[in-house]
RNA sequence: GGCCCCAUCGUCUAGUGGCUUAGGACACUAGGUUCUCAUCCUAGAAACACCGGUUCAAAUCCGGUUGGGGUCACCA
C-alpha cells in the first residue's frame, strides 16, 4: 500500500553579514557551511545584507563582501546582484527582494506596529544611563542583568503624553515571564533557556529603526529560511528570535550553531588578533581554494583521514553531524602547508599567471606574452618567466613570497655581504680559489644549459673534500641569497654573460673587503 | 557575576562500550636524498582534565569537580 509521502520542505540557508568592516574569516566559514549545506540538499543559499546599523554600515564594505564571497566561488541563489565594475550593487535577484535590510523598512514597520497593537511590544522611556546602572546593580548582587520592565505597564495615554513631550524612547519586546524556551540545535542537541534571564529586550529604536533580533527573525520567516546556520555566539540570540517568531505565529527554522574560530589564546578570533580579514590573505597570496579547504576543516571533518577537498567534494561529503562542538584554533601553519600543496599542484602556466600580480614591483606587462623588467629595461617572454617560477614552485608557500625568491633575475646589482660567500670553515683565499674555478669552468662552456653546467662543475666539485666548497660560493655569487634553487639552473637562465659577470663581482667584493 | 556552550597529542582531528599497545594531518626532532633551501622518503617524541558511578568491560554512558569559551548594546 502506498502511503502519501510528506512534502519535504525546501532547504534554504542564508548568510546574513553586516557590512561594517573588512570581511572576516569567520564570516566566510559561516557562509561556506551554509553554502555547503544548501548545495548538498539541492536547496537555496541566500545572501542577505544586514545593514540596519546606519552608522556603521557602508556600501564599500558591502561591495567588498560580495567580491570576497565571489572570490571564494560561493555563489548565492538569491541576494544582491554583484557587479564587478560598479562600486555598488543595486538590483537584486530572487523573489524576496530587496535583500538589503535597509530597504525593507516598510515591512518591518508593519510587523512592529502589529506587535505593539497586540501588546507584545511596548514603548520604553527609560534612559540609557538608568538601564545601565540597573544592570550593574543586578550583576553585583548576582542576579541576571536584565531590564526590569519599568515601562511595561505604561498606559496608552502615558505613552502618548511622553511621545508628545518628545521623550526619547525605544521599543521593547514583552518577554513572557517564567517560561522556558527550548530549541533543538542540530549540532548541540537540546538547549533550554529561561525567559527570566533575558528580560524585555529592545527590538527597535523607533518604528523606522528596527534592530537586529527583530529584523533577523522577521526576515528568516519572510525568506522561508529552513536552516539557520551561524556562529555559537548567536546562541543567546536564538531564544529571543524564537519568541518573536512565535508572536507572529511563524514556524521556527532549524538551528545549527557552529563552534567559534579561536586565536592561539583560545579566544574568539577578532580583529585584534592580526590577520582576520580575508583581504589580508588574498594580499599575501593564499589561494581561495586552499583557504576554503582549510576553513572547512576548522570544526568539520569527513570522518576519515582525507584532508584535501575541492569545493565540489566538500559539497558531496558535507554533513552537519560531522561538525565539532568545541571551538577550533586557527592554525596558520597548516594553512601554509595546504596552500603550498595547492601551489605545487598547479601547472606552470597557471602558477605563473597567479604570480604575475605579485611581481609588479619588478616587471610590467608589455604585450600579451611579454614583460619588461623595470630596473634593467630588458624584455622577457612569459616562457622565460615560467622557467624562473618553475624553479621555485616547490619552495613557494604563498604567492606573495615569489618576489623575494626570484628578484635576483630582475635586479642590476645583487646586494649581499661578503660573509655569505663563506661555506662552513672556508677562508678568503679558499673562496677566491673556489670562485675562480667556477669562473673558469663556466667560461669554457659553450652549450650553456644546466645539464652541461652541472656536469662540468661537478667534475671540479668532486675533486674537493666537499661539493659545497665549490657550489655554495657560486650560488651566493649568482643569487645573493643563502637559500635558492640550484646554481646550474640559475646560471642557465641568467645566461653565460651575466653568470660570468656575477662571479667576477663576487671576486671583487671579497678582495675589496679583505 | 547570571545564563548558555564546551573538554582526545602544541594545533586540527579519528574514535558512537570490547576491533585501541588511542589512528591520521600540521608543527617539532632525528635520519636518508642534497651545495643551501624546499620537495620527497623513513623513523621518533607527543593526548583521552580530574573524581565518582553504571557495566564482565568506558576515551566512549551518567553525575559531580575543575578548567576554558560565549553572551548579557538604543551593534550585528
Amino acid at each position: 500500500m502506498m502511503t502519501p509521502r510528506k512534502e519535504e520542505k525546501r532547504i534554504r540557508t542564508r548568510f546574513a553579514p553586516s557590512p561594517t568592516g573588512p570581511v572576516h574569516i569567520g564570516g566566510i566559514r559561516t557562509a561556506l557551511f551554509n553554502y555547503l549545506f544548501a548545495k548538498k540538499n539541492n536547496g537555496d543559499f541566500i545572501l542577505r545584507i544586514e545593514d540596519t546599523d546606519k552608522e556603521r554600515s557602508k556600501k564599500e564594505w558591502e561591495h567588498q563582501l560580495l567580491k570576497a564571497i565571489k572570490w571564494f566561488g560561493l555563489d548565492w541563489d538569491e541576494g544582491p546582484t554583484f557587479f564587478e565594475q560598479k562600486e555598488i550593487s543595486e538590483s537584486y535577484v530572487g523573489p524576496h527582494a530587496p535583500y538589503r535590510q535597509s530597504e525593507r523598512g516598510e515591512m518591518y514597520k508593519k510587523y512592529l506596529q502589529k506587535l505593539i497593537d497586540e501588546g507584545n511590544a511596548y514603548y520604553c522611556f527609560c534612559t540609557k544611563e538608568e538601564v545601565e546602572s540597573q544592570k550593574q546593580y543586578l550583576m553585583s548582587i548576582g542576579e541576571p542583568p536584565i531590564y526590569l520592565g519599568k515601562c511595561r505597564t505604561l498606559t496608552k495615554e502615558q505613552v502618548e503624553e511622553n511621545i508628545k513631550q518628545g521623550k526619547e524612547c525605544v521599543i521593547r519586546f514583552r518577554t513572557p515571564e517564567n517560561i522556558k524556551i527550548k530549541f533543538k540545535d542540530l549540532i548541540r542537541g537540546d538547549i533550554e533557556i529561561d525567559s527570566g534571564t533575558m528580560g524585555d529586550f529592545v527590538i527597535a529604536k523607533d518604528l523606522d529603526t528596527p534592530l537586529y533580533n527583530f529584523t533577523c527573525a522577521v526576515d528568516d520567516a519572510e525568506m522561508e529560511i529552513s536552516h539557520v546556520i551561524r556562529g555559537e555566539d548567536h546562541i543567546s540570540n536564538t531564544p529571543k528570535q524564537i519568541l518573536l517568531l512565535r508572536a507572529f505565529g511563524f514556524e521556527e527554522p532549524k538551528y545549527a550553531h557552529l563552534p567559534l574560530i579561536l586565536n592561539p589564546e583560545r579566544k574568539k578570533l577578532s580583529k585584534r588578533d592580526g590577520k582576520t580579514s580575508v583581504d589580508e590573505y588574498i594580499l599575501e597570496g593564499y589561494l581561495g581554494e586552499s583557504l576554503l579547504n582549510f576553513i572547512a576543516l576548522l570544526g568539520w571533518n569527513p570522518g576519515d583521514n582525507r584532508e584535501i577537498f575541492s569545493i565540489g567534494q566538500l559539497i558531496k561529503e558535507f554533513s552537519l553531524e560531522k561538525i565539532q562542538k568545541a571551538g577550533a584554533v586557527f592554525n596558520i601553519e597548516k594553512l601554509d602547508w595546504i596552500n603550498g600543496l595547492y601551489l605545487r599542484k598547479k601547472t606552470i602556466r597557471e602558477l605563473t599567471m597567479l604570480c604575475i600580480p605579485f611581481l609588479d614591483k619588478y616587471i610590467e606587462k608589455t604585450s600579451m606574452e611579454a614583460f619588461k623588467i623595470k630596473e634593467t629595461g630588458e624584455e622577457i617572454t612569459i616562457e622565460f618567466l615560467e622557467k624562473i617560477i618553475l624553479l621555485y614552485q616547490e619552495r613557494l608557500k604563498k604567492l606573495g613570497e615569489i618576489g623575494e625568491l626570484i628578484d635576483l633575475f630582475f635586479v642590476k646589482e645583487l646586494n649581499y655581504s661578503k660573509e655569505l660567500l663563506k661555506w662552513k670553515e672556508m677562508n678568503d683565499s679558499q673562496i677566491i680559489q673556489s670562485l675562480e674555478t667556477s669562473l673558469k669552468v663556466v667560461s669554457s662552456i659553450n652549450e650553456f644549459n644546466h645539464e652541461k653546467i652541472q656536469e662540468e662543475l661537478f667534475k671540479e666539485a668532486e675533486k674537493m673534500e666537499n661539493k659545497g666548497n665549490l657550489l655554495w660560493p657560486l650560488r651566493v655569487a649568482l643569487t645573493g641569497k643563502s637559500n635558492s634553487a640550484p646554481p646550474f639552473q640559475i646560471a642557465e637562465l641568467l645566461g653565460k654573460e651575466k653568470t660570468i659577470q656575477r662571479i667576477k663581482k663576487a671576486l671583487i667584493l671579497i678582495e675589496h673587503e679583505k
